[in-house]
DNA sequence: CCTTGACCCTTGTGTTACCCAAGGGTTTTA
DNA sequence: TAAAACCCTTGGGTAACACAAGGGTCAAGG
């Protein structure tokens, strides 16, 4: 089958199609008259391994490290799980950073009811935003980014 | 005071105030001898300005709008209000998506926890993969991207 | 006076996972 | 047979900086 084809059955574009071959995740063959990617089933069932894959946190270059695996009949399965355990915290983080940005959003609006707008003068631009408290730095980051005990 | 006193002040990069400079929200004066960049008190409360806006979620596009229209003599503080009003429930979305894929995530290290490894096959990657089921489709998404009432 | 070391400048590249447009063949269909 | 529908490749865009290169500037010590 050929790339529209390929995608409709993976419910993907037919340009993500592409852009998996040329990552190389998807090895299609080609039609020797008009250079046209062909692809089967096995493709298709690959496809929708990515698909999984990615649903699962998984980077394209990671995927492409696992098939690789997979393809010189090693088990990925250990990487699968390392990158894994490894990606689960930083998920974690992420989301407590966009729940504290929810949260500080939602306060904001809620504060912000009953304050007038202000015309900006010479030394405020938007007391809503100036007069909003910082966010307490979270133990984690410092003033001077980039530093790791060099 | 130049890029790097300024950067230490606010906290963030040189390279940080640079790209704010390039992005025309900070109009830092010249000096005319040898082209270095000069920025007094009022840059420093601009730049705390943006950083506070950026925690609140504003990205440097919308920040540089909110200050272009205070210069202008104009209140931003209804277009934040609007901005903010309309980014939360994204926020809200992007923090459900993330615990899904959290969950997907733990989900199948604890399944995984019994199954074997087991070699690649000519029909399996990576069963821990491809056993695991697809998530549920949140009703937002269909399998065509792209199309909003064309 | 000269040499460092610490800064400053601009420009260009990399990052992530695709989307989209352009320019130009091919295949299918009416 | 001509238009519609696909296919190809190349290149640019997205967000917010980080980083390196190549080169000028400045302050302090010898």
């Amino acid at each position: 089958m050929k790339v529209s084809e390929l995608a409709r059955q993976a419910g993907v574009t037919a340009e993500t199609v592409r852009h998996y071959t040329r990552e190389g995740l998807l090895r299609p063959e080609r039609d020797p008259d008009n250079g046209y990617q062909l692809f089967d089933d096995d493709d298709l069932r690959r496809l929708r391994f990515i698909q999984r894959a990615r649903t699962l946190g998984f980077g394209v270059a990671e995927v492409r490290e696992i098939l690789e695996q997979s393809d010189h009949g090693d088990s990925p399965c250990p990487l699968v799980r390392d990158l894994l355990a490894r990606r689960l915290p930083e998920i974690r983080d992420r989301i407590r950073e966009l729940e504290a940005l929810a949260g500080r959003m939602e306060e904001a609006l809620a504060a912000w009811e009953d304050l007038p707008d202000g015309t900006p003068d010479g030394h405020s631009l938007c007391r809503l935003i100036e007069n909003f408290p910082e966010p307490l730095e979270t133990s984690s980051e410092s003033a001077t980014p980039k530093e790791t005990t060099s």
